[in-house]
RNA sequence: GGUUCCUUGGAUGAGUGGUUUAGUCAACGGUCUGCAAAACCGUCUACGGCGGUUCGAUUCCGCCAGGGACCU
């Protein structure tokens, strides 16, 4: 199938902006399914704390990419764009158009741009460095990176210990150095990309957020925090939301200082995305009250 | 009316006669190529007003303004 003429259309923005409505009323629109690009919602255990839609809305529309994994399961920007990329064609196949609606902006950009070719890191290569770190610290890895890496050295942040262990693991794992399978490059895709970026007043933004927090507390955050307590020490759960619920659950805040740390964390968080959004030159602006018509508009 | 205490950056709250005035919280800006709602970095110089002492005052003294406590 020519897919040159069909057209993904990428909603993105901060957290609490919008972007699940807008993108289900596109979608209905255009008779189009929706791909999350959240890699939080993908998780099927903690639907409250992450906002993922409802089953009402994915009632109106089908969605990909929601709940389709477990906490305990691995999964990265790596494998979201493989799986985008092969769910893409059957898409396309009855529409001319699919929305991508999503906060993660790796995973977007996973998506948009490629992500470079990098080994999967077995687990005694992660193991071993694990072990490294924890004998001899941060060090240790710098000094094994000059030698396999130096090029990577001079740019990492080296405060940023969680990018030194993956650049080590890398090396370790490919045998060569990491700096060499970062190309950097933007891998061309068989179809056209439009992205929309919503934002509204920053006040406001922030008081949808603040409101969304009390309204998951409502829907059962606490419940849905208390079933993965246990499991607290997955990755997936070192997520705004469930770290402080968990937190409190353990003794180490009391609750209303995890209820307003939710709400901190998160504008945080929606700032962080704004950052990183800003910087896309390709991102076209839009208030979310008449980003419909103007989409709509434009295609 | 009297006695006494207080007055610091968006909030809170230390502190000092003089090169860089804490900390916390909030806010703001940024980094980002396989766990990314993660991880990391940076920014915000204020001492209520007016005078005085002093080489020099946010820090000492006086007056004024605002606030608190106690007494009558």
């Amino acid at each position: 199938m020519d897919t040159r003429e069909k057209t993904l259309i990428v909603i993105a923005g901060p957290t609490g902006v919008g972007k699940t409505a807008t993108a289900i009323e596109l979608a209905e629109a255009l008779g189009a399914e929706i791909i999350s690009a959240d890699s939080r919602q993908v998780f099927r255990e903690i639907p409250i704390g992450t906002a993922a839609p409802t089953a009402a809305e994915q009632a109106r529309v089908r969605h990909h990419f929601v709940g389709h994994k477990s906490i305990t399961e691995y999964y990265s920007a790596a494998e979201f764009e493989a799986d985008v990329l092969r769910l893409l064609p059957t898409l396309f196949a009855t529409s001319d158009y699919a929305v991508m609606c999503g906060g993660s902006m790796l995973y977007v950009d996973a998506v948009c741009k490629g992500i470079d070719l990098m080994p999967t890191i077995s687990p005694e290569v992660r193991d071993k460095v694990l072990r490294q770190y924890g004998e001899c610290g941060i060090e240790c890895i710098i000094a094994q990176l000059e030698l396999l890496d130096p090029d990577y050295l001079r740019i990492v942040d080296l405060k940023n210990e969680k990018r030194l262990l993956h650049a080590l693991e890398i090396c370790l794992q490919a045998g060569v150095p990491y700096t060499s399978l970062r190309t950097g490059q933007v891998k061309p895709r068989p179809f056209r990309i439009v992205k929309y970026g919503l934002d509204m007043e920053r006040a406001q933004l922030f008081d949808r957020i603040n409101r969304r927090v009390d309204a998951m507390i409502e829907a059962g955050l606490v419940e849905e925090a208390r079933s993965t307590y246990e499991l607290r020490h997955l990755n997936s759960l070192n997520t705004v939301g469930f770290k402080e619920m968990h937190a409190w659950m353990s003794g180490e805040m009391d609750f209303v200082t995890a209820r307003e740390r939710i709400k901190k964390n998160t504008r945080v968080y929606a700032k962080r995305q704004l950052t990183w959004y800003r910087k896309d030159p390709t991102m076209t602006w839009l208030h979310p009250t008449c980003a419909l018509p103007a989409i709509l508009g434009s295609l």
